[in-house]
DNA sequence: TTTTGACCGAATCGTTCAATTGGTCATTTA
DNA sequence: TAAATGACCAATTGAACGATTCGGTCAAAA
């Protein structure tokens, strides 16, 4: 295990416990093993390397929303099923829970960023999807990026915020019946 | 004009102005050219004058939402027309707007609660719309608080969240067209 | 009886200074 | 000689503290 991969492993601990802000060059050093200088000889600052991480977080999550993706099935099982991991990676990852946290409670700039960045991998996973089923013609042709964004938005609300302001959540089974009968209702031939 | 107006239009001028944190009632009070007392006679706090106030605005933004809405027009057009004429308030009313910004910078618990009930409001608006054009048979029957609350949640995030992260806005075209392809599909007939 | 504004405890704000931080680089180490 | 180190520095942050402000109360005034 080199030493680049070393300062890599400790601050995505770092970052995971205390998030971005909280997270000091000095803590990461230490928990490495390496003299503070020598993350300098890799990342040119803070925000980089936290970008390393969060790439390397992104990956994951769409390697996780790739295993849920079963060859044949169809395209709103498929999205389905690829969104409610990727909505439930956002609460079970660790880095990734601690930068929404952070996100709301200060307004970090890079978490921001961070935040930004997530959401677009996951509209761009489900566009491509989109495209993928159209090629094939088991869904309308339609603009995939704006129906892919819709149905990220939507995934969102009725997984997340429809928990805030409601005192009973939706079940997975009801939040997937009701999208069969709305939005994938509207992609059917 | 009775005292109670004037109290109420004074802290309507303050909140909308510098937020409810930065309003005092020391100056509502002297808007008002009433004691600081006397607000207490008409009012328990300061929490109380504000839902006062707020329950209003909602009423007003409601009002407006109606007026643009059609007897005979498709559910689709007036739904459209509602939402984009509440969303619109949202922006251009002095004090919803200052709601918004004070709930992102300073998570004001008072403030948060009428976000909250803001929303409900339309999401409610919405769904009785939904309701009466079930009733009337000119779209299918479907859960209409959930898809009141789609609704909602996908305006929002068309005509407000697209922007934060696209250099590009759509057109107000472009979004009725595209809801017109995909949610409002789904609900005819 | 109604209105007022001084009063009060709690909260907020502004100031000061010590502590901390990200990044640098002279020195040390390999 | 190249790589690693950690003391150093300017800028930022945080803790402490006194001053001020705030929401709400109520005795006094109108």
């Amino acid at each position: 295990m080199d030493r680049k991969q070393e300062i890599i492993d400790a601050a995505t601990k770092s970052f995971s416990l205390f998030g971005y802000k909280a997270t000091t060059m000095d803590q990461v050093a230490k928990i490495a093993n390496v003299g503070k200088g020598t993350i300098y000889t890799f990342f040119d600052n803070k925000e980089v390397l936290f970008q390393e991480i969060v790439i390397r977080m992104i990956t994951e999550m769409k390697q996780e929303a790739a295993i849920v993706i079963i060859e044949g099935k169809s395209f709103q099982e498929n999205a389905h099923a690829a969104l409610m991991k990727m909505l439930e990676f956002r609460e079970t990852h660790q880095l990734y829970a601690k930068i929404i946290i952070e996100e709301k409670e200060w307004k970090t700039p890079a978490v921001q960023l961070v935040i930004s960045q997530v959401e677009k991998a996951i509209v761009k996973f489900v566009k491509e999807k989109i495209d993928k089923y159209i090629a094939n013609g088991e869904i309308r042709a339609v603009n995939s990026e704006l129906v892919a964004y819709l149905l990220f938005k939507a995934y969102l609300a009725f997984v997340n915020d429809w928990n805030i302001t409601h005192e009973k959540s939706l079940s997975e089974v009801e939040i997937a019946e009701f999208f069969q009968d709305t939005i994938f209702r509207s992609l059917a031939l």
